[in-house]
DNA sequence: CTAAGTGATTAACACTAACTTAACAATTGG
DNA sequence: CCAATTGTTAAGTTAGTGTTAATCACTTAG
């Protein structure tokens, strides 16, 4: 949950239609979108916007998507940029001709959006076990695992809700730093998140009411922390 | 589960002589092949070929070996391919690096194909291993057999359609272990099928009502996870 | 070939836990 | 002692899940 960094992608496609469509679908997703008309101005856009994901139509005026493709892998900054591109239909030329100007993903139309999020949604999908893996503290005589959001407490389970797991976890993985009620806010909620302040109390209370009052302590002014020893 | 289909193999290095001397010895062990001389081209054809096995020349023109595998890595089809490195010789520097991008094993040239091939062919025989083991878990009170997609309990034997079947086996195999939907339906369903993540709630409720309801717990906010103890 | 059946998927609506807010009580420190 | 800060409880709201049923795709029986 920690990276709430919105993944940038840009369209290329010179009709309207699809654009909006792509891009109304995109945004849904939660993704940040900018789009070009031609394979001109795609070039350009992509300088400033540094996208993360480039969608390019191969027929387009101007620039068609091989072109388009072969001068945005000429920019260092989007070397690494991932560029799907979208085919009338499937032809073999087109395919052949996009891997070997760098493109590492093609889609034929007529596209179907919920396919095409999810292929892009894999792109970004950390390996969901490795990460799993590395998700457990002990501390204290607390066991807390984020692969089950459980508190293992001598010999006791105790299932947390999400918001109250994160809570415990964060602090939990910095013990004894005192955070204030907008940092914590901001490291588990989110940056786009507004909520007051003081509902972080309300959470801390039901916390401390499962695990133990002894573990979170408060430092009047400042905020929390969870104490070691 | 593919246990008669081929098992791929693809092989890239930008010396012909040793390409072809992988090929021959690859193709009589009846294993598919396909080569590339670059790592650019490595990716490409990965991408293309979805090889099961990935040899990979250290030192090659346009992308090097370790470069190679960072970028195959990043491609979600081919998270899970093995990649073998070749190397000159048992530089220290190569070793450690390999294995940091996600090498699976590496070899020092000058490459004995009997003993590349006999190891090709234990990764394999270890995996089927594993999954021949796991054909029947034993958990709880549950008796799950995937041999014929049937859970015992108590006496009683419930069949379930392969999707509930799969479902259940899934979350038992890793008890305690919270999947989101989006994971259930990649490990479940596989990478390349686009269905509504409540696809899964619809099965759960089905596999709740034929077992009970005791065993498969909501995270709200995270997922599903099957409860032990 | 059609009918009936099974399973998968989607969509719609119902429901509830979790989250948020607000209001008031308790406590802390100056 | 009092102002500020935090604790606590409870009520309101929402997001997420449960549940049912309709639809679709496939298979099977007649």
């Amino acid at each position: 949950m920690a990276d709430k960094k919105k993944i940038k992608v840009l369209v290329v496609d010179d009709e309207p239609s699809i654009v909006e469509i792509l891009k109304y679908n995109l945004q849904k997703e939660g993704y940040e979108v900018a789009t070009a008309e031609d394979g001109l101005k795609g070039v350009k856009t992509a300088i400033k916007f540094q996208p993360d994901v480039i969608l390019l139509d191969i027929m387009m005026p101007n620039l068609d998507g091989v072109e388009t493709c072969l001068q945005i892998r000429q920019i260092p900054e989007l070397k690494h940029a991932f560029i799907i591109f979208l085919t009338a239909r499937s032809e073999e030329y087109s395919e052949v001709a996009a891997f070997d100007v760098g493109a590492d993903d093609y889609i034929t139309k007529p596209i179907k959006p919920r396919a095409l999020m999810s292929r892009i949604a894999a792109l970004f999908r950390r390996d969901s076990k490795k990460e799993k893996e590395k998700s457990h503290i002990i501390i204290r005589n607390l066991n807390i695992d984020r692969s089950s959001y459980t508190i293992d407490k001598a010999g006791k389970t105790i299932t947390l809700p999400k918001k109250e797991f994160e809570l415990l976890y964060f602090l939990a993985n910095n013990p004894n730093v005192v955070f204030s009620r907008d940092e914590l806010l901001h490291n588990i909620w989110g940056s786009d998140v507004f909520v007051l302040a003081r509902t972080v109390d309300v959470h801390i209370r039901k916390v401390r009411e499962k695990i133990g009052e002894e573990y979170i302590t408060t430092v009047k002014g400042v905020g929390y922390k969870f104490e070691l020893g």
